[in-house]
DNA sequence: TTTAATCTAAATCTTTGGATGGACAAAACA
DNA sequence: TGTTTTGTCCATCCAAAGATTTAGATTAAA
């Protein structure tokens, strides 16, 4: 088993690092069934070679200083190929981390890891699956988990928000459509100098001066979460 | 090493299955560092449970009937205690494992899964860290990326926003922080009707009729990602 | 039954916003 | 070199937004 006739897979590496490119060069070269088919210190050039040469997997160094990595990250997946990015780094920052994996990439390694880590990596990014090491998974879910409980929390204390009247919540939601004192009258039935009462209102319960300001309070905290409503404009 | 004395771990059981929550009990039972300190086939009791003995862990089925184990684990996010939630679950869906993550599960594992890998789980999770099996977190990845490519799609297609100058973008991201023509102009040592000048433009090229419209057009389209710029009002 | 909220509405007034058209200098571009 | 873009500024005019006060009708709560 296993002796299935798979093309090798193709890679390419950026790395600012000569020296370090070479090292992961020699590393991969030592596997059968992968071929390193160009290396880089540009993250600019690795763009033209990734559209030249369509490698499956490309090895991405994302501290490098003149062209950051995950600005290159970013701009290969809006190419929108076949290929798979593997972010490198020499930091186990959970930003660093989380906007990788924002971006795409299908994987992530630090440079210090043992070599056999980067090479499992490898075949399971190669395999069509997203890796990442247990304690860099550990990481992220740390940041993703407490950015949402933030998200949570705005919600909660002391909303302004709650105090308004069902009426003024109406009114609000057209506010943050866009709609002005004529086009809420319309769609509310009322008259336009009734919806200038309760927007005025509105802005005394939001501490707020003007309309811009209200839908920018509301927008921050999560009025579209308390009434059912779509995008806007 | 390895001889601290350190507390046993007390574990919450939550199934509606009670074949299955007999089997689980006997096997952290067979561990010496765990103590399984209740069960129960129900979400609403476990809730009181957990408010009482204050369980290190909770094991919680979250494919039950009567009460949905999500909102259950959402439940004892917001009591804010240092119960960990390890999310229990017969099927690998990529939506299930996203929100549930989300909702601040530590963990999440697949009921076929061997106990070996069970009881891996709450070591780590036990340990403070957050954990996933490789092959649930590589359909977590595939779920959060794609969200967050939809994401990005938006925020390239026909963007009218970078039809904008640097100044105009400027006066947008004032806009956007909820300033009138007076602020702008104070904040940019402009004259007041210079600001009338960009911000008319602005209106010309994003095609809408005044400030709120091009503040929404602006958030909805990713403008905040184009500049650096922290949240509003 | 009184009290309090809410929704509605109007009148008046002030301020702000927005449209339009024109002007000029600096910089970028071809 | 001329041409275009950009950023700055002004005046005028009208529309819209917002502040303030007053007040009738309805409904729910005390």
């Amino acid at each position: 088993m296993m002796r299935e006739f798979k093309r090798k897979s193709r890679i390419l590496l950026v790395d600012d690092n000569a020296e370090h490119l070479r090292g992961v060069k020699e590393l991969i070269n030592l596997e059968t069934n992968y071929d390193v088919v160009g290396v880089t210190t540009s993250a600019n050039v690795a763009i033209n070679l990734i559209k030249k040469y369509r490698p499956d997997i490309v090895l991405m160094d994302i501290n490098m200083p003149e062209k950051d990595g995950l600005q290159a990250i970013q701009e290969i997946e809006k190419l929108e190929l076949d290929t798979k990015v593997i972010a490198l780094s020499g930091y186990d920052d959970a930003d660093l981390i989380f906007r990788a994996m924002k971006l795409g990439a299908k994987g992530y390694v630090l440079k210090t890891m043992a070599s056999a880590q980067l090479i499992y990596a490898i075949d399971e990014v190669a395999a069509g699956k997203i890796y990442l090491p247990s304690a860099l998974s550990s990481r992220f879910f740390e940041y993703f988990q407490r950015s949402f409980k933030n998200e949570a929390a705005v919600q909660q204390e002391e909303n302004l928000l709650t105090y308004l009247t069902s009426r003024e919540e109406e009114v609000l939601d057209l506010l943050t459509q866009g709609n002005n004192y004529k086009g809420i009258a319309a769609k509310l039935f009322i008259s336009e100098t009734t919806v200038k009462t309760h927007v005025n209102n509105i802005f005394q319960k939001l501490q707020v001066n003007d309309r811009t300001q209200a839908v920018l309070y509301a927008l921050n905290n999560g009025f579209a979460n308390r009434r059912r409503v779509k995008a806007a404009v």
